[in-house]
RNA sequence: GGGCCUAUAGCUCAGUUGGCUAGAGCGCACCCCUGAUAAGGGUGAGGUGCUCCGUUCGAAUCGGAGUAGGCCCA
C-alpha cells in the first residue's frame, strides 16, 4: 500500500456518516415479490381485519363478470378502480365489505359446451346432464378468474362470492319473478326470434351465420282500399311472409311519388297509379321494364300514414305506417311489414299496436290461421304464393336473387323469423318507465353526462323480454293448462318452485314433473281443469339474473368469517356505488334500476360511475384479428400487478382508456420513482424508533414544518379528488409531491442533516420525525393503487400496525397557510438560484452546487420580507455559503454565483475556510471536526 | 344510419363563469454529482389547442359543419 492510497483512506469519512440503510431493494422484482405479499395478506386475514376497523359502511356492489374466458384489461380496469375506491374508503375509516360476483348462466357457456361436446341439436341432449356440465364449466371459470383477480391484489370476500347459479341465488331469482308478477308487471306476448325449422329451435343472434342464399324476390301491388286503381308497390325477398303482412312502412321524411302508368300490357297488370319512393321511381321502372309513366304528385311519407289497403291475397285490410329504418338502397321505399316475421317489423307492430301475427308452426308449416296454406312448408310456399299473386293479377315481377341470408350455425340451413310466445316485464305498467326515469335524479352520476345516456335509453326501451329458448339458466316458473292452453302465473306455485330450487338448484324445475310444483287444489283459472299442466320450457334472460343482484346480494347478504370481521361484512341496500363500463347503461345499470324501482320505488344505488373501454395506443378497440390486444397476465408476469394498477389510476376513466408500450413504460418509470423515494426515506429511518426518537412538533426545524405542512395539503387534495372520483388527480398530486416536494426539494436538502449530524441530534431527529410521518402517510396514500409496494414499504419500516390496510389516515390537522406562502417565495428564489448555478456550471465555475457561494443583492424593502437566515438559505440552496447584500438599485433580488471560498471538507463536502486550519482533523470543517471528535470519546 | 360521448406537447393529464407570451409531471436533449448509484440533482427544447366556418373587442373554452375514435342500438 503506497502513501497515496493510504491518504485517501484516511481522508474518507464515510464511516462517520449516517448513510441510509435498508433491506428494501431498489429493484422491485414484483413478479416474484407480489405473490409473497398475497400470502402475507391471506395468512394474516388482513382483508377480514380491515373490515372490522370501521363502523360506517361503504358498499360498492360488484357487477358480475361473465364466467367464461380469462380476465382481460377491461376486467382489470374495472376491478382495480373498485379496489382503489374500497381501499381508499377504508383508509378514511369506513368498513368496506366487497362481495365479488359472477354471472354464470347463459348462451356463451352453452355455445362453448356445444363445441366441446360436439352437439348438433339441443333436443338430442339430456338436459340435466348438459346443465351439470354447464355448471362445472362456469364453476371452473369462476375459479380461474378469481385467481387472476386475486393476483391483481384486489381485496374482496373471495371465499364467499355471489354466483348467479348458487341455489340460494337461483331461488331468489324466482322470488323476484314472483313479486314482479304479483305487482302485475309480468305478461305474455309474442315476439319474433330466429328459428331453424330443421332443428326446430330458436336461435340466438350468435348462433346465426350469414351465407349466400337464393331467394324469390317479388314486386307486388297492394291495392288501396278507398281509391280505385291505385296501388302501393312493395318488394320483398320472402314472399312466404306476405300472408302475415299487416302493414306497409314508409319513411316519414321521404318523398313518395304517385306514378301514372300509361301503357297497359298484355296481362293488364301494369296499370293504374302506383306509390313508390320518388328517388326510386326510375330504378323500379327500369327493373319492371316500364318506359311510359308520369309522376302526378308527391307526398311525404308521413302524409300517407294511416292509408288503408286490401291484402293482396286475403280478405283483410292493412295500413300504411311510418318507420325510420326504411331506406332507399333497394326495393321501392315501401316496406312490406309482417310483425311476426321480422325484428324491425315487430317493433313497428308494437308501435302501431298491430297483432304479432305469425301463422307458422315450429316445423315451418303454415297453421290453420291461414287456411289456404295450411300444412304448406314456408320455403315451398314461396312458389305457391307467387302463383296466387299472379292469379289475382297483383304480381309485377318475380326473379331469383342471391344475397346474404342468415343460416343456422349447426345444420347450415336458412332460418326464418317466427314469433313465439314469450314473457315480458311491462315497462309501461304502473308508470314504471316514468318512475325509473324520475328516480335517475336521485342518483349521483359520474361522469354527470352519463345520466343523458341512460335516460335516453330508458325512454325508448321496449318491454323487457324475459324468455330465452335456451337450456342453461333458471326456468320460468309458469305452467300452461293443456286443456285450454291458458298460461298460469301462480304465486303459490312460484313459492313451491323457489323452495325446491333453494334446496336442489334450478335443475329441479327441469328434472321433476310438473305435479311436484303444483300447489294443493290447483286448477286452471280459466277452464277449471284440475289436471293436465305443462311447464314453460324457456329460461329467464341472464340480465334478469344479474339485474336482481341488489336484492339477492345486498338485501340478503351472508356475513363472512364473522368472528374476525365482527359482523361488519354484512352488506346494505341500496349500494353506495355501482362502478362499471359504459356498456352497462343498457345492461346492468338499467336492469337493476327497473327491478328496484318496480319493487321498492327507488334506485338500488346512490351513485353510479361509468368508465370507458380499454383501447390500444391509437385509441382503437382491441381485437384478436387486428392483433392489438394486450394481455394483462403477461404484464403481471413480467412487470407486476402494481404496474397495471398504476396504469389504472393514472388513466382518465371518463373516456376511453389507452394502453400501449409507451404508456406502460411511463408507468414503470413512475413506479420506480415512487419506489425509490420511499426507499430513500426508509433508508434514513433505519435508526429511528418513533417512541424513543421522535421530536415534538414545537421543536421541528422550519423546513421540516414546511414538509409536514405540504403533506397535509397533499392529503386534502387527495381527499377532495377521491370525493369527486377524480382518482387520477389524486395520483398526480401524490406523484408530484413525491417527486418535486420530496425527492428534488426536501429530501435533497435534508441529506446534509441526516448524513452529517450526530445520529441523535435534534436536527437529525427532527427531520426523521417528519420523514417518518410523511413516509407513513405517503405509503397510506399509494396503498389503494400500489398495494403490493405499499405493503412492502410498510413491512420494511417499524410502523405500529400489522399492515397498511389496517390503518386510518391521520386526523385532520390545521394547514399553516402562512408558512406555505412564505415557502412558496423561498422556493421560487431557490429556482432562480438554481438557474444562476446552472449558468455558472456551464461556465465551468462550479460543478456540484456545494462548490458555489451565492450572493443575493436584495432591495432594501425585500430584506425583511425574506425572513430567512443566510445559513438556512445555504442549506436550502445546497451551496456552501450565502451572503446577503443590500442593494437599493436591485429590482428585487439579484443573484451572483462565485466559486466558494476555502476548501472542500472531506466529510460534509461543503467548502469552508476552516479546512486545513485545525490540527486534529485538518481535512474537516469545524462542524465536522467537532462531530467526529465527540464521536471518538 | 341513429343515440350518447371523446379529441390540449412523444406519454398521462390540468386548464374555474370566454381574457395576460396555453400549464404540470414524466419522457427527450444537454450538464452536474458519484455518500438514494441499473440511483440522485440542475437547465432546456417540445403544442396547426383534430379541421373548417361562425358569434365576440377577445375562444382551447360558446354555436354550426366535418374528420377520427369509443360504447350502445339499427
Amino acid at each position: 500500500m503506497n502513501d497515496k492510497t493510504n491518504n485517501i483512506k484516511e481522508e474518507s469519512y464515510s464511516h462517520t456518516l449516517n448513510l441510509p440503510q435498508t433491506k428494501f431493494e431498489m429493484k422491485a422484482n414484483l413478479p416474484k415479490k407480489e405473490p409473497v405479499t398475497l400470502k402475507f395478506w391471506e395468512d394474516n386475514d388482513i382483508y377480514e381485519k380491515m373490515l372490522s376497523k370501521g363502523k360506517k359502511k361503504y358498499i360498492l356492489h360488484d357487477g358480475p363478470p361473465y364466467a367464461n374466458g380469462d380476465i382481460h384489461l377491461g376486467h382489470v380496469i374495472n376491478k382495480v378502480l373498485k379496489d382503489i375506491v374500497i381501499k381508499y374508503k377504508s383508509l378514511e375509516g369506513y368498513a368496506t365489505p366487497f362481495t365479488p360476483g359472477w354471472d354464470c348462466h347463459g348462451l356463451p357457456i352453452e355455445l362453448q359446451l356445444f363445441k366441446k361436446l360436439k352437439v348438433n341439436k339441443k333436443e338430442e341432449l339430456d338436459i340435466l346432464e348438459f346443465r351439470k356440465k354447464a355448471r362445472e364449466y362456469a364453476q371452473s371459470y369462476v375459479e380461474i378468474q378469481k385467481n387472476q383477480l386475486k393476483r391483481l391484489g384486489i381485496m374482496a370476500n373471495w371465499d364467499n362470492p355471489y354466483v348467479t347459479m348458487d341455489y340460494h341465488y337461483q331461488s331468489k331469482i324466482i322470488d323476484v319473478f314472483k313479486e314482479l308478477s304479483e305487482k302485475g308487471y309480468i305478461y305474455q306476448d309474442k315476439k319474433p326470434v330466429y328459428w331453424c325449422v330443421s332443428c326446430e329451435t330458436a336461435l340466438a343472434e350468435a348462433e346465426v351465420e350469414y351465407a349466400p342464399h337464393t331467394s324469390n324476390s317479388v314486386w307486388v301491388k297492394f291495392p288501396l282500399s278507398s281509391q280505385k286503381d291505385k296501388f302501393i308497390i312493395i318488394w320483398t325477398t320472402t314472399p312466404w311472409t306476405i300472408p302475415a303482412n299487416l302493414a306497409v312502412a314508409l319513411h316519414p321524411d321521404y318523398e313518395y311519388a304517385w306514378v301514372d302508368i300509361q301503357k297497359t300490357d298484355d296481362r293488364g297488370q301494369k296499370t293504374g297509379t302506383w306509390i313508390i319512393a320518388k328517388d326510386l321511381v326510375k330504378t323500379v321502372m327500369e327493373q319492371l321494364g316500364i318506359t311510359d309513366y308520369k309522376i302526378t304528385k308527391t307526398n311525404k311519407g308521413r302524409e300517407l300514414e294511416g292509408l288503408e289497403y286490401n291484402h293482396p291475397l286475403f280478405d283483410k285490410k292493412g295500413k300504411i305506417v311510418n318507420a325510420n329504418y326504411v331506406s332507399l338502397e333497394e326495393g321501392t321505399g315501401c316496406v312490406h311489414t309482417a310483425p311476426g316475421h321480422g325484428q324491425e317489423d315487430y317493433l313497428t307492430g308494437i308501435k302501431y299496436k298491430l297483432p304479432i301475427f305469425s301463422p307458422v308452426n315450429e316445423k315451418g308449416l303454415f297453421t290453420d290461421e291461414v287456411p289456404e296454406l295450411k300444412g304448406k312448408h314456408v320455403f315451398q310456399a314461396n312458389t305457391y304464393i307467387v302463383e296466387l299473386l299472379v292469379k289475382v293479377e297483383l304480381l309485377l315481377k318475380s326473379n331469383k336473387l342471391e344475397h346474404s341470408y342468415p343460416h343456422c350455425w349447426r345444420c347450415k340451413k336458412p332460418v326464418i323469423f317466427r314469433a313465439c310466445k314469450q314473457w315480458f316485464v311491462g315497462v309501461d305498467r304502473k308508470s314504471l318507465r316514468q318512475k325509473a326515469i324520475k328516480s335517475l335524479k336521485e342518483v349521483r352520476w359520474a361522469p354527470e353526462v352519463s345520466i343523458n345516456r341512460i335516460e335516453g335509453m330508458l325512454k325508448i326501451r321496449p318491454d323487457w323480454c324475459l324468455s330465452r329458448q335456451r337450456l342453461w339458466g333458471v326456468g320460468i316458473p309458469v305452467v300452461y293448462c293443456e286443456k285450454c292452453g291458458k298460461e298460469i302465473l301462480d304465486s303459490r306455485l312460484m313459492e313451491n318452485v323457489s323452495d325446491i330450487i333453494k334446496k336442489e338448484g334450478a335443475d329441479a324445475w327441469f328434472g321433476y314433473k310438473v305435479e311436484k310444483f303444483l300447489p294443493k287444489d290447483f286448477s286452471c283459472p280459466k277452464c277449471k281443469s284440475v289436471q293436465g299442466f305443462k311447464k314453460d320450457k324457456d329460461i329467464l334472460d341472464v340480465w334478469f339474473d344479474s339485474g336482481i343482484s341488489h336484492i339477492a346480494v345486498l338485501k340478503d347478504s351472508k356475513p363472512i368469517k364473522n368472528e374476525i370481521s365482527n359482523g361488519a361484512s354484512n352488506l346494505d341496500w341500496p349500494a353506495d356505488l355501482y362502478l362499471e363500463g359504459s356498456d352497462q347503461h343498457r345492461g346492468w345499470f338499467q336492469t337493476s334500476l327497473l327491478t328496484s324501482v318496480a319493487l321498492y320505488d327507488k334506485p338500488p344505488y346512490k351513485a353510479v360511475l361509468t368508465h370507458g373501454f380499454v383501447v390500444d395506443s391509437e385509441g382503437k378497440k382491441m381485437s384478436k384479428s387486428v392483433g392489438n390486444v394486450t394481455n394483462p397476465q403477461v404484464i403481471v408476469n413480467n412487470q407486476g400487478a402494481d404496474i397495471l394498477r398504476l396504469w389504472a389510476i393514472s388513466s382518465d376513466w371518463g373516456s376511453d382508456i389507452r394502453i400501449g408500450e409507451e404508456t406502460l413504460k411511463r408507468c414503470i418509470e413512475a413506479y420506480r420513482k415512487l419506489r425509490n423515494t420511499a426507499r430513500f426515506m426508509l433508508g434514513n429511518l433505519y435508526d429511528f424508533q418513533y417512541s424513543q426518537n421522535a421530536v415534538g412538533q414545537s421543536e421541528w426545524l422550519e423546513i421540516d414544518r414546511w414538509a409536514y405542512n405540504r403533506c397535509l395539503i397533499l392529503m386534502e387534495e387527495v381527499k377532495e379528488a377521491y370525493q369527486n372520483f377524480h382518482f387520477i388527480k389524486a395520483y398526480q398530486a401524490i406523484y408530484q409531491f413525491s417527486n418535486v416536494d420530496m425527492s428534488s426539494t426536501y429530501l435533497d436538502i435534508i441529506k446534509d442533516r441526516l448524513y452529517i449530524l450526530p445520529a441523535d441530534s435534534l436536527g437529525r431527529r427532527s427531520a426523521q420525525t417528519v420523514m417518518h410521518f410523511i413516509l407513513r402517510t405517503l405509503t397510506q396514500l399509494i396503498s389503494p393503487f400500489m398495494s403490493f409496494t405499499a405493503e412492502e414499504i410498510w413491512q420494511n419500516c417499524n410502523f405500529e400496525e400489522k399492515s397498511v390496510f389496517l390503518t386510518n389516515l391521520p386526523n385532520e390537522q390545521k394547514i399553516d397557510e402562512k408558512l406555505e406562502q412564505k415557502w412558496e417565495k423561498i422556493l421560487k428564489l431557490r429556482e432562480d438560484v438554481q438557474k444562476a448555478l446552472e449558468e455558472a456550471r456551464q461556465k465551468e465555475i462550479i460543478g456540484s452546487s456545494l462548490e458555489a457561494e451565492v450572493i443575493l443583492y436584495i432591495k432594501d424593502s425585500h430584506m425583511e420580507a425574506l425572513d430567512v437566515s443566510k445559513e438556512d438559505l445555504a442549506t436550502i440552496f445546497i451551496v456552501s455559503n450565502v451572503e446577503l447584500e443590500k442593494d437599493s438599485k436591485a429590482k428585487e433580488i439579484k443573484i451572483e454565483v462565485k466559486k466558494a471560498k476555502g476548501e472542500k471538507c472531506a466529510r460534509c463536502w461543503k467548502y469552508s475556510q476552516e479546512v486545513n486550519k485545525q490540527k486534529e482533523f485538518p481535512k474537516l470543517c469545524s462542524r465536522c471536526a467537532t462531530i467526529v471528535a465527540n464521536s471518538h470519546r
